[in-house]
DNA sequence: CGACTATTGTGGATCGATCTACATTTTTCA
DNA sequence: TGAAAAATGTAGATCGATCCACAATAGTCG
């Protein structure tokens, strides 16, 4: 009994008082007398006390806001967690991240383990799971989804243009004389669900329509992470006859398609230039030096936390947040090679 | 009523039982005919119901455990969260990540909130908390610290073996011909803190003494993001006479050196080594190329778990596991230049 | 002084699960 | 057939907070 965690019971009667009278004290409630809140504080100081989050969740709410993410290696989802945090840093909300198994699509079980807990509000990034289930779930808890470009009465929704920032890196490409501008999307998952590589690929399509460019129009389809760009790059260039141009779907894919080509000895931008998406940390260093389309994560994850909180307190109409793309140019990208 | 969330009454109502009867079906308890089993789940499913983990918290154990780590965006707490993830995921708990901001020292919030959760046990990476905090909070909570060399009774701490890294990558620059090795450490917070950084900096002061290079031993102390050991590795250039060959403590670290040193026209490694820590995904890119010390991440994370879940189920005794460190050569890392 | 108002503190119901102890029904088998 | 054993289900205490309703005491003022 002693050896376990100590109750508010075991305040009380450390401090000689009763079990509400603590309560008050740590609620900040009306009704505290100086001396009684000293010996209280006191107790709570030497016993160590911190009230159990479980007990007070039966009878009041949680002040907690869960974030449910992919478990992957990207520095893009450490950019929105980064700006979750910075806005809730200031208020009493905290945050709790529960990660999950990319490849979810039927369920989410870390939304499922966060509604469990009682969060106030999930924000999500999982592009991969049904957007039925996810409208549904929203109905239940107020829910921001970023990065998504499902159409929803019932979540939130903090996205990118994708149209346009696509849009942006075929012109930024054809303005320097490539027709030939193979587009790798990570869109895996069918056109079922609006995932934003999906929306940077139909942008990419009608890019290229729009500049006359339908006859070189190509697209490869790959997963996301480095090691699968890589290899789909590589399958790509030694089908022969290669694009000048690639743009790829993510700037870690980018990292995987610099690799190939440094590895057929083929030099960016003289040889193939390569546009990226997310303009993450390593875009600008001078060894990779990536033209990349800017979508500001951290902002992106303020912003979500910003409408999660709003949403808690009283809005109960769905909203949407757009953050608009920018091209970053650098050097990964240039002149097409006269032939 | 209807509107918020079902209860086991609620269940247990439309199912035509009782509660202590659907409880029996949630926990897979002795006593329940197939009858019965049908028809609770049958009005589970109708409703949407999920037991409340704070109310069960109350009476049993929450099968949770929780990891604390600094919001940073370093390549090698993702490989940990990984690592802990893959070792949990088989079995029946689930993981809680509770960020915090780096720059704690006093207190942990982030594990503070875990506690008050009552996860089961706590795995941490929090390299600038004092030693007697961690010390106190791990005799209430089975504590995993990863990366940490202060030894405690109370603890278990998984840790590579950062002297004989650091010996390893000053060797590995000795062979090849170098004396004016410097070190770029990350260790900020002084020598109060066993952090991983400081035992690195004391290895290499060792390796050093060893190889007769006392001489020109030489360290730079830094923080451990990118931009700060840019800044660093550049005020270390302009000074004039730089070293040639730099052993950062971090890849990441290593990444910032590599650009001030583009900057300055300089060549890796005609000009200058350098050689890294963690062997993070970017440092076997052919665009960095990077000679660096592994200390395998995603295994620490997976024998961090590993050892949380022995210390829930039976263990008393502190257990320390040491991850043994390699060396990677690559190609940042080459001959002496002759003066 | 006496009535009224503030101030200070407490008792006990409550939240939603778990789980022991027990009651009732069904099955087994000598 | 009948007694013991097994199977099935329920009542109600319990966990640790919150917070309403109320009691006791102190303070104010005509």
């Amino acid at each position: 009994m002693s050896s376990s965690r100590p109750t508010i019971s075991d305040v009380a009667a450390a401090a000689g008082v009763s079990r509400a009278a603590v309560s008050k004290v740590l609620r900040d409630a009306y009704g505290v007398s100086p001396r009684m809140r000293e010996r209280v504080e006191r107790a709570i100081a030497e016993l160590g006390y911190r009230p159990r989050e479980a007990a007070r969740a039966m009878r009041t709410a949680t002040r907690t806001i869960g974030v449910a993410v992919p478990l992957l290696r990207g520095q893009f989802f450490a950019d929105i967690l980064d700006g979750v945090y910075d806005e809730l840093d200031t208020g009493p909300y905290r945050m709790l991240v529960s990660p999950f198994d990319h490849e979810t699509s039927e369920r989410n079980p870390g939304m499922e383990s966060l509604w469990d807990r009682e969060v106030e509000a999930v924000i999500v990034v999982s592009p991969k799971v049904r957007a039925s289930w996810l409208d549904s779930f929203a109905q239940r808890l107020p829910t921001v989804v970023v990065a998504r470009h499902d159409a929803s009465d019932h979540y939130d929704r903090v996205v990118n243009d994708d149209r346009a920032g696509a849009a942006l890196a075929v012109e930024h490409l054809a303005a320097l004389g490539h027709r030939r501008i193979t587009h790798l999307s990570h869109n895996v998952s069918g056109p079922g669900t609006l995932s934003p590589h999906a929306v940077r690929e139909a942008g990419y399509r009608e890019a290229m329509q729009r500049l006359g460019l339908d006859a070189s129009l190509s697209v490869v389809t790959c997963g996301g992470s480095e090691a699968e760009t890589y290899r789909a790059t590589a399958a790509l260039l030694d089908r022969g006859d290669p694009p000048t141009a690639l743009f790829v779907g993510s700037d870690q894919g980018a990292f995987g398609s610099l690799r190939a080509l440094s590895e057929r000895g083929l030099r960016v931008p003289d040889d193939v230039s390569v546009v990226g998406y997310d303009d993450t940390q390593f875009a600008s260093h001078p060894r990779f030096s990536l033209t990349t389309v800017a979508q500001y994560g951290t902002a992106m994850g303020r912003v979500a936390a910003g409408l999660a909180l709003e949403r808690i307190k009283v809005r109960t109409e769905a909203r949407e947040w757009v953050s608009q793309p920018a091209l970053i140019e650098r050097e990964s990208t240039g002149p097409v090679r006269l032939a």
